[in-house]
RNA sequence: GCGGAAGUAGCUCAAUUGGUAGAGCUCUAGCCUUCCAAGCUAGAGGUUGCGGGUUCGAGACCCGUCUUCCGCUCCA
């Protein structure tokens, strides 16, 4: 493939909209920045996708369950979540430079120089006097507490400011500050505006400040606040976890790449809860498991690696992203966290109830530690969809285009044809689909010539194509043409059902989890 | 959100630089056809992204707007 990768990127998007995968949200509307719905084979893959990583995770685990929790949470979840802080960013653009930082940054670096400046001074001072004391030296010289009563006095107006949410006085701090724009070198800043990532709406008729609720920015809360719930009911006991998919919805201040950052999405995620201390060997555990699991797909080692972080977020102790190398690069599919128990204890001290697991064994009661896999379903479609699609260079210099979808995950299994549109061969092959529809889904085409039918199914991913001609009338047998080789094989119809539940079915891919 | 580029049929693209919006593929109906996009006939599909303006006349020029792509910025 001679294509240039964004070339290629280019054609996967077109690929997608041409045969019904994706489709620019109300497009007849100019569509909606950075919001996709999915077509009539889109919904089939994506659905197909998602239930596999169910039955992977919930059927073939004895310890884990799984909830659908609503979109809508009590707004205290977020706050108890660091939510309504962390993902609050005030803005501010240089009119000059037209560059957009975040305010808080632009203070943090400010007060970093300061910092700076107080270090060359006890550096200086260390060079000149023996018996040096930093400790005495910092409290007392008077350069040195200048600059601390300046960097506290500007943390202070700052967080006072930011908690009465008096984004005025953000920006006049940073104006007092004399701070510039690293780029222009200009002091033209524009008013602080808050970008808050998390969609609100009201609840109930009356709008006011209580009624504000929130979307959800992520799934993972919706387990957090039912793990009691779900503990007790399901009697489970640790080490277990709770699984869930479901729409999450950020305002990304950019969101491009096609569906590879969405303002709606959905997530898979499970978490799971174990006892302090054992967490970093179930974190190893699921970080294995959870590669094993996309490699169970068949899209190519070569294509994924572990990153894992070096900077953690306020409430892991370890993470780490399995990567999937995108047309447009590696970028991460899946994130594999060990949340501590920040999460649970979090929503004990905000809801006041107990979040604990009586143990046994230990006979204590503590608040579990979690791991949590949590990975992008849309990512993942993306990821299946770019490293499926194929323009081929047949023996003669014609091309196709060909899908090569894992057979399990498609969504027409099989196309059943007649031959020729005459002689009976149709009826035969209407008997075939009305026998392989219960199990599988199947569609039938008479259209055009048989050739242009496999071509038609090779482009939306189809793995095989059953075509019934004169001799099948006679010996009750077709041709099974298989996708990626083209190759036929001559079989009984009485097979079908079989042959296909070996090839397509979940059970096939599930089979190699075990 | 900033800067740059683009937007014509489902898709890929034309339209003499301001003068009748067209082709191929796809799609639909029919004919023909014994296994890899064959052929024939007929048909459907468009307020040229949207809204203004200039002009006798705009797909083309100007302004605004929406969307997409590229680069910044952002991505707990």
């Amino acid at each position: 493939m001679s294509l240039k990768p964004e070339d290629f990127f280019k054609n996967v998007i077109s690929h997608c909209k041409e045969y019904g995968y994706i489709f620019q949200s109300s497009e007849i509307y100019d569509g909606l920045s950075a919001v996709y719905d999915y077509g009539q084979n889109g919904a089939e893959l994506k659905k197909n996708i998602r239930e596999y990583w169910w039955k992977a995770m919930v059927q073939l685990h004895e310890n884990i369950v799984g909830i659908d929790a609503s979109i809508f949470m009590h707004p205290t979840t977020w706050k108890a979540s660091g939510h309504v802080d962390a993902f609050n960013d005030p803005l501010i653009d240089n009119k000059d430079s037209k560059k957009r930082y975040r305010a808080d940054v632009l203070i943090e670096d400010h007060v970093a120089k300061i910092e700076d400046k107080i270090n060359k001074e006890v550096e200086k001072a260390k060079k000149r006097f023996e018996n040096f004391d930093e400790a005495m030296f910092r409290s007392t010289n008077a350069r040195v507490v200048e600059y601390q009563n300046k960097i506290n006095d500007i943390n202070t107006r700052f967080k006072t400011a930011m908690n009465a949410s008096d984004l005025d006085a953000v920006k006049q701090l940073i104006l007092d500050c004399e701070i510039v724009c690293p780029i222009s070198g200009t002091r033209n800043w524009t008013d602080v505006r808050q970008f808050n990532l998390m969609f609100a709406t009201q609840l109930g008729s009356v709008s006011d400040e209580s009624s504000t609720i929130y979307l959800r920015p992520e799934t993972a809360q919706g387990i957090f606040v039912n793990y009691s719930n779900v503990q007790k009911t399901g009697r489970m006991k640790i080490p277990f976890g709770i699984a869930q998919t479901g729409k999450a919805f950020r305002n990304e201040i950019v969101a491009r790449q096609f569906i590879f950052r969405m303002r709606e999405f959905e997530q898979m995620e499970m978490q799971f809860f174990v006892k302090p201390g054992t967490e970093m060997e179930w974190y190893e555990y699921w970080k294995k498991a959870r590669l094993n699991w996309h490699l169970s797909l068949g899209l190519g080692e070569t294509h994924y690696r572990y990153h894992d972080h070096i900077k953690l977020a306020h409430y892991a102790n370890a993470a780490c992203d399995i990567e999937f190398e995108f047309p447009f690069g590696f970028k991460e599919l899946e994130g594999i966290h060990s949340r501590t128990d920040f999460d649970l204890k979090q929503h004990e001290e905000f809801s006041g109830k107990k979040l604990q697991y009586f143990d046994n064994e230990e006979n204590r009661s503590y608040v579990p530690y979690v791991v949590e896999t949590s990975v992008g379903l849309d990512r993942l479609f993306l990821s299946i969809m770019s490293s499926a699609y194929k323009e081929e260079t047949l023996e003669g210099g014609e091309t196709r285009s060909v899908l090569s979808l894992p057979p399990a995950l498609a969504p027409i299994k099989a196309g059943v044809f007649p031959l020729i549109k005459r002689d009976g061969l149709p009826e035969l092959a209407e008997q075939i689909v009305n026998a392989l529809k219960l199990d599988h889904m199947v569609i039938y085409d008479e259209k055009d010539a048989v050739g242009k039918r496999y071509r038609r199914q090779d482009a939306i991913g189809t793995p095989y194509c059953i075509t019934v001609d004169h001799q099948s009338l006679e010996d009750q047998t077709v041709t099974l043409r298989e996708r990626d080789s083209m190759q036929q094989e001559r079989v009984k119809i009485a097979d079908l059902n079989r042959i296909l539940d070996e090839k397509v079915s979940l059970k096939s891919l599930l089979k190699t989890l075990i």
